[in-house]
RNA sequence: GCUGAAAUAGCUCAGUUGGUAGAGCACUUCACUCGUAAUGAAGGGGUCGCCGGUUCAAAUCCGGCUUUCAGCUCCA
């Protein structure tokens, strides 16, 4: 057999061979780093035995899937370490992920006292070193032996397997694991590793089974590696936009107010309205039309849009259903408000497309626990807009939504952060939807096409569909690495036809429009949120709620610095006068810690001769070199002279 | 909604066996009228998240609620 290694080179066996004695073969030195292989492209066990021609990758912890193997075998050795302190404790899952690792059990909640004792165990486990190996059973067997040392979450998930699967068994020492592989061949090469939380997590991730203990945790081949990590947490922490917006006083939260209705103070409401003007005039420049339509409506309305039975729980409903004549719902969502502006006149293929756009507050009611920051909130406002489409218009009007969107993203400068998810229905659920498989197919295959020929990259995600329709989801992901929905264009082959919406074709004969759901920038709070972390703090200039600060040197000079103020104020420019009694380092000190992006210094010499002294950070991004031109523009007018302009490294 | 943790001055936090509440920054006043990241001095400010219980006595112990955080589940 020919093994085709990763560089090219080839090597021939007669005889069958595991791939840990071809990495000795290459050298020690990389058999001992080795945690796992991809054959063909598949991630595989270092003990994997080769029969036939292939190619052979061995991968270390330098490689993100063979830093997988490292942190999985990390997973298992908490579990032999939980055993060992607590041997009631019930074995569920263990994968690695992204950041690290988890393992789930069924025991009572860890403290961070008993995760230190843990990880104490885990150490004396590695520093024993035993040879981890891996065992097959027959599946009645694996049942029988999973039984036998009474775990039956293992046998659950052997029950679970396809009847030909094969089922795997690793052990080291006495601890034996279900587990697919890959891992090490010993826990040796964990060098360093963390545990960093524990938290309940349900059962498969169902609600409705028991909620099991789970531990996090991070795992690296070396010790400066878990260092960085730890210290790249620290920093990420600092942009967080649910402490930086707090202490930049862009939002507050209030005990008596309530969970999930964050209050925009002077800075973040500056920084909404910005935004809102600005894709107000986009969306009117695209031929949008404004509505504003009520904020809640009786439950009949729903009942037809079908949110009554979809979406109740989620909506705050005014009134009991019981007692009252007319019970109302603050709206969730704007459809069927705009679907009554379209049906207020008969329309003609000559009137479509109608786009309607509307800056909208809607109410959700999420449960208790789901709020965050400005991310998850139960009032948030977005720039919500449907599009009345013929079936010819979808093609063009859906492109022109996502070039919207990508017109947002770049002005924004968070085009580079997102990825696209194509959300679709789960077959097996069909009861959450609206309408038939067949529809489904249908309109999901015309997604495909639609978003193929628009030539973007995207992941299809099942399940994640609209009751009414599947959609193009724009995800980006906060400091964390925690992803959320950004923008939304949303197919709709259904609400159309649920509220009688029609249009005259050039044949005379009425015909069905098709509905497009979009957002431009999606939801302003969420976008706000994004942006704090995106720029920690230090806004493109444009989005700045404080643009120019005047930094007078002493009193003398306050009337001299309103002067300067007003003309900039006159051109649009959001300018204040720092008119306090302090030093002028002081005041810099200060406009810097409150993230402005200009200071214009004046004292005598301005005064004299009508200059001011900039100093300031330039960002350079797109939305704003228009505007930091300008104001540089602006500050070369006030002065007769050039411009001493200090550039500081931020 | 579920599991766990937390809540002390505007902010960041001290306050261990239950005994009359503290620091730094911020704020106010006064002096200094100042040239590119912190002038000095004095002062004010807390029913220790809310409600109830135990106790001679509760920031501290117990229970309930509210809010916040880390996750799970759910979602823009």
């Amino acid at each position: 057999m020919k093994i085709t290694l990763k560089d090219g080179s080839i090597k021939e066996y007669e005889k069958s061979k595991a791939i840990i004695d071809i990495a000795y073969e290459i050298s020690e030195g990389l058999a001992r780093v080795a945690t796992a292989a991809q054959v063909d492209g598949k991630v595989v066990d270092l003990r994997t035995v080769l029969s036939q021609d292939c190619e052979l990758d061995i991968l270390t912890a330098n490689d993100e899937k063979g830093l997988g193997a490292l942190r999985h075998t990390t997973s298992h050795v908490l579990a032999e370490a939980v055993k060992r302190l607590y041997p009631e404790a019930k074995l569920a899952i263990g994968p690695s992920i992204d950041t690290g690792f988890y393992y789930d059990f069924e025991s009572e909640p860890f403290s961070r006292e008993d995760l230190d004792a843990i990880e104490a165990e885990m150490k004396k486990i590695i520093k024993e070193g035993a040879k981890i190996q891996r065992f097959e059973l027959p599946r009645k067997e694996a049942i029988a032996y999973m039984e036998e040392k009474g775990e039956p979450y293992k046998v659950e998930l052997i029950q679970d397997l396809p009847e030909d699967a094969v089922i795997s068994f690793y052990s080291q020492g006495d601890f034996v694991d279900l587990c697919a592989g890959p891992h090490l061949m010993s826990a040796k090469p964990i060098k360093a590793f963390k545990l960093i939380s524990s938290s309940g997590a349900y059962w498969r991730g169902n609600e409705k089974n028991k909620m099991l203990a789970r531990i996090y945790g991070t795992a690296f081949s070396k010790k400066e590696e878990l260092k960085a990590y730890m210290e790249h947490m620290e920093e990420v922490k600092k942009r967080d936009h649910n402490k930086l917006g707090r202490e930049m006083e862009l939002f507050a939260t209030v005990d008596v107010i309530g969970q999930g209705l964050p209050l925009l103070m002077p800075k973040g409401a500056m920084i909404i309205q910005t935004l809102q003007r600005w894709i107000e005039d986009e969306e009117e420049r695209r031929g949008y039309m404004r509505t504003k339509t009520p904020l809640m409506a009786k439950k009949e309305l729903y009942v037809i849009s079908d949110h009554w039975e979809h979406y109740k729980e989620g909506m705050f409903v005014l009134g009991d259903e019981e007692k009252d004549d007319e019970v109302f719902a603050l709206r969730p969502m704007t459809c069927p408000f705009q679907y009554y502006v379209y049906k207020q006149s008969q329309k003609s293929y000559r009137d479509l497309p109608c786009r309607y756009g509307e800056t909208s507050p809607l109410f959700r009611n999420e449960d208790s626990g789901e709020m965050h920051g400005l991310t998850r909130v139960r009032q948030f406002t977005i720039a919500e807009g449907h599009l009345v489409v013929t079936p010819e218009q979808i093609d063009e009007e859906f492109r022109g939504c996502v070039d919207l969107a990508k017109y947002c993203l770049t002005t924004l400068g968070l085009e580079k952060d997102v990825t696209y998810q194509l959300s679709l229905s789960d077959p097996e659920h069909m009861d959450k939807y609206l309408g038939t498989r067949e529809t489904w197919n249908e309109v999901e295959d015309m997604m495909r096409v639609i978003l193929d020929h628009i030539g973007i990259q995207y992941k299809e995600v099942k399940g994640e569909a609209a009751f009414y329709g599947p959609k193009l989801d724009v995800q980006a992901k906060n400091v964390y690495g925690k992803e959320d929905t950004m923008i939304t264009v949303q197919l709709d082959m259904f609400l159309a036809e649920r509220f009688d919406m029609t249009f005259v074709d050039k044949d005379g004969e009425k015909k069905r429009p098709y509905i497009i759901h979009r957002t431009s920038l999606g939801c302003y709070e969420r976008t706000l949120a994004w942006l704090i972390e995106k720029y920690a703090g230090l806004f493109p200039t444009w989005l700045c709620p404080e643009q120019v600060r005047v930094l007078p040197i002493s009193e003398k000079y306050h009337e001299y610095a309103n002067q300067v103020a007003e003309e900039l104020k006159d051109h649009n420019i959001k300018c204040t006068v720092d008119e306090r009694g302090e030093k002028i380092g002081y005041k810099i000190r200060e406009t810097r810690l409150d993230k402005v992006p200009y200071m214009l210094v004046v004292g005598a010499k301005e005064a004299e001769e009508h200059t001011v002294s900039v100093r300031s950070r330039y960002l350079g991004d797109e939305g704003s070199k228009k505007l930091d031109g300008f104001i540089a523009e602006l500050c070369k007018e006030i002065k007769t002279k050039e411009i001493r302009k200090i550039e500081v490294e931020e």
